[in-house]
DNA sequence: CGTAAAACTTTTTTT
DNA sequence: AAGTTTTACG
């Protein structure tokens, strides 16, 4: 037999030849099922003759996504370039390109992140009279987001509830979200997957098709799908029955999103041929690390047993430190990884810091910050969740959508045109009444009852967005991007302000004028039409961690949740406190359940290790400005008493000179335009350079828009301004200081 | 209409 | 502690 399936064990072996027919792979964490599905899809092309077109492989994560097409395209070969590797939402999203329309939306419809969706219900609730001090918008969200999850409409929703008077009026703001979506020609994350499945369910012909191209599917991370999920894939898999599903009940973390473990407890219910293999040799960690993983999890009820074992040394025990506050276990963290740097056992990008809460990445960053440590946070604020950025998205999505009443008003007066909230009312209430969308009702604005003199206002914003939408047809998404950002002055007005936030936010836009580049470059390279809803459909699913790249020097912090699917040499699992984790929420509900996923989720954190893992925890904790105690978390003291190195119990407090505030003042401004990259210290000098070492006439490179021709250079206050001619992108203004020209 | 200050809420996790 | 939203005033 062909040598590359050699390399799999028995169990592994068996999943990759068992090509026909459902099939159920029990992987436990790090059990080589990525190795498993690529091989299995090597397999289906090169053994079994199957068209690398027929095979669909379904992740969670692009990042997962993007992983798994290079290593199918190095195993496969060029056939695997046409095997459909690519997450639940990108899937879905390109069906309804083509088919949406089938149930009555546009097909360039415009995807709605959180906060849109909280702008659009708050809306609602403010019309239904409803009191959103009362109920949190956020719960109502939930709520709806859970009946789509498990494909509810708000007629089931309401007959559901009962007398429930709280769920029967989620169930209505549903009903009217929904008629706002609408409207808006706009989709939210979850009816991505529910409006696939509808167009399934209502149009035979479309499924089919679908069930014809797509004979082999295998599904990654299976414990996390939701219900809608589960019949999208179980849908598309009903002709063939080729599914080939990959989970781990133990790692099922996404319950309270509505992930339905049932999924795979039930699946030889739901497919009784089903042939169910587990993969429970671990190649990833020590066998310290992996009896630490057992000792904890065997404290759930609810799961399918099983016991992970390694061939793996027993290698170091588990280091557990408690310490008198949150500072000081940041400072020794970080410090510790400062150690094995400087000790030369690890890479910066060998070590990952995990902690339960995103607030709680403050003060690591701050302590990188100080030891000058590269670090990437991962979460938080989303880059296209900023407001810079979503205001110059906003222009684009008006451009491209314009129903899309959200982003039309948003940007109505930004930058201002002294159009106010009484004008936004006005012809809010008139496109109501006239039911007209926003941007028809602007158009027609001489109509608009007591408009005044605010009627040319919006006239020249009409007129603005009118050219635009024409310039649109001849320009592409960058040109178009930086002909809104000029004709609104937006930069310029930034860079009048010049401070630290305002040169910042400039980067950022710098950044998303990159991101509109490398996107033309893709879609040129893989000889697709790069076009402004495309554009805007791929950031609307970025995920953060789809950023992270093992390729770049850093030490990564994130969630416990974000840090799912991946694995580190080194890991740090901190605030290991009862009432951080497991969270207080959990402890107080007295939910068995959730203390389960919390469990789970410790797991999670606990199997990314491979060589060395260290806990931490505080005895005394900010938290909300509040100060807490919290005692040592239970999961620590589930782990087995002989694996663990305890050090001294409490930290020694060190008399400590109080740090001198003003360098990380500066620092901590400037973070806000490193968030989403990563800081590196080198960087981060942004002060003027005494002189630069090109001038006007010479050539020189950009790491983004390429080679060109300096045209200017002008003084400024704290920085040079340089005009560059490119060779490729034209005329570009620069700070000196951001742009780092090299002169060739 | 726009700005500045005051009041108020928030967090558990995310595609 | 930090961010958002409301309120007061020019």
């Amino acid at each position: 037999m062909n040598t590359i399936y050699d390399t799999l064990n028995d169990r592994q072996k068996e999943a990759v030849l068992h090509t026909d027919g459902p099939l159920l792979i029990l992987a436990g964490a790090g059990s080589g099922k990525t190795r498993v599905l690529t091989h299995r899809i090597a397999y289906l092309i090169a053994e079994k003759g199957v068209n690398p077109w027929n095979i669909l492989a379904i992740t969670f994560t692009n990042k997962a996504a993007h992983e798994m097409r290079e290593r199918v395209d190095k195993i496969a070969g060029s056939e695997g370039g046409s095997v459909w590797v690519s997450t639940f939402h990108s899937t879905c999203v390109r069906i309804l390109r083509r088919h949406i329309d089938r149930l009555g939306y546009d097909n360039n419809f415009t995807i709605y992140d959180a906060d849109d969706q909280k702008i659009l219900i708050k809306e609602i609730c403010r019309k239904m009279n409803i009191d959103t001090k009362k109920v949190k918008e956020r719960a109502l969200l939930a709520q709806i987001s859970h009946a789509k999850d498990e494909l509810l409409t708000p007629d089931e929703m309401e007959m559901n509830a009962g007398a429930d008077f709280n769920q029967k009026r989620a169930a209505q703001v549903y009903r009217e979200y929904q008629a706002a979506l609408r409207r808006n020609n706009a989709l939210d994350f979850d009816d991505l997957i529910c409006k696939t499945v509808e167009l399934f369910q209502n149009c035979g012909d479309v499924l089919q098709s679908y069930q014809e191209r797509f004979r082999y599917i295998m599904v990654d991370e299976y414990q996390d799908t939701n219900t809608a999920q589960f019949k999208f894939v179980s849908l598309l898999a009903s002709r063939y029955e080729n599914l080939c599903v990959v989970g781990d009940d133990d790692q099922s973390i996404y319950r309270f999103r509505g992930a339905n473990i049932g999924n795979i407890l039930g699946f030889e219910r739901v497919f009784p041929d089903a042939k169910v293999i587990r993969l429970e040799q671990n190649y990833r960690s020590t066998q310290n690390i992996l009896n630490a993983a057992n000792g904890v999890i065997a404290n759930n009820i609810e799961r399918k047993e099983k016991t992970l074992w390694t061939e793996n040394p027993e290698g170091e025990k588990i280091h557990f430190r408690q310490f008198m506050n949150g500072y000081e276990e940041a400072e020794f963290v970080v410090g510790d990884i400062a150690r094995r740097h400087r000790e030369g056992t690890a890479e910066y990008h060998n070590c990952a810091v995990l902690y339960r809460t995103n607030a709680q990445s403050r003060l690591f960053e701050e302590k990188c910050l100080l030891a000058n440590i590269p670090y990437k946070i991962v979460g938080g604020v989303n880059f296209y969740a900023r407001k810079e950025i979503k205001d110059l998205l906003c222009y684009l999505k008006t451009v491209d959508n314009a129903a899309d009443d959200l982003a039309v008003r948003r940007i109505l007066n930004v930058p201002k045109r002294g159009i106010g909230a009484t004008t936004v009312g006005r012809i809010q209430d008139y496109a109501d009444m006239m039911n007209i969308s926003f941007y028809d009702a602007l158009r027609v604005a001489e109509e608009v009852p007591s408009i005044g003199r605010s009627l040319s206002k919006v006239d020249g914003f009409v007129t603005f967005i009118q050219s635009l939408k024409s310039k649109a047809q001849a320009y592409s998404v960058s040109e178009l991007l930086e002909e809104i950002i000029d004709l609104t002055g937006y930069v310029d007005e930034l860079k009048a302000e010049d401070t630290e936030e305002s040169r910042a936010r400039v980067e950022n836009i710098d950044e998303l004028i990159s991101k509109t580049v490398s996107y033309e470059e893709t879609m040129k390279a893989e000889n697709r039409e790069a076009t402004l809803s495309g554009f805007l459909e791929e950031i609307a699913l970025i995920a953060d961690i789809d950023s992270v790249d093992e390729n770049q020097d850093y030490v990564v912090l994130m969630t416990l949740h974000s840090a799912k699917g991946l694995e580190f040499p080194y890991v740090y699992l901190a605030g290991m406190e009862d009432g951080m984790f497991p969270s207080s929420m959990c402890i107080f509900s007295g939910d068995q359940s959730e203390l389960e996923e919390e469990r789970r989720l410790c797991y999670v954190g606990i199997t990314r290790a491979m060589k060395e893992l260290t806990m931490t925890s505080a005895q005394q904790r900010m938290v909300r400005g509040e100060t807490q105690y919290n005692r040592v978390s239970r999961f620590v003291r589930e782990i087995p008493r002989e694996l663990v190195d305890l050090g001294h119990t409490v930290q020694e407090h060190k008399p400590k000179i109080p740090e001198t505030k003003s360098p990380l003042n500066s620092y901590l401004q400037m973070k806000k335009s490193f968030h989403t990259k990563a800081f590196q210290p080198q960087n981060f000098k942004v002060t003027k350079a005494d002189s630069l070492d090109y001038g006007v006439g010479d050539t020189v490179r950009h790491i983004k828009f390429g080679v060109g021709i300096v045209k200017d250079i002008v003084e400024g206050g704290r920085d040079y301004e340089v005009t560059v001619d490119f060779d490729k992108v034209g005329v570009k203004k620069m700070f000196a200081a951001f742009a780092k020209l090299k002169k060739i």
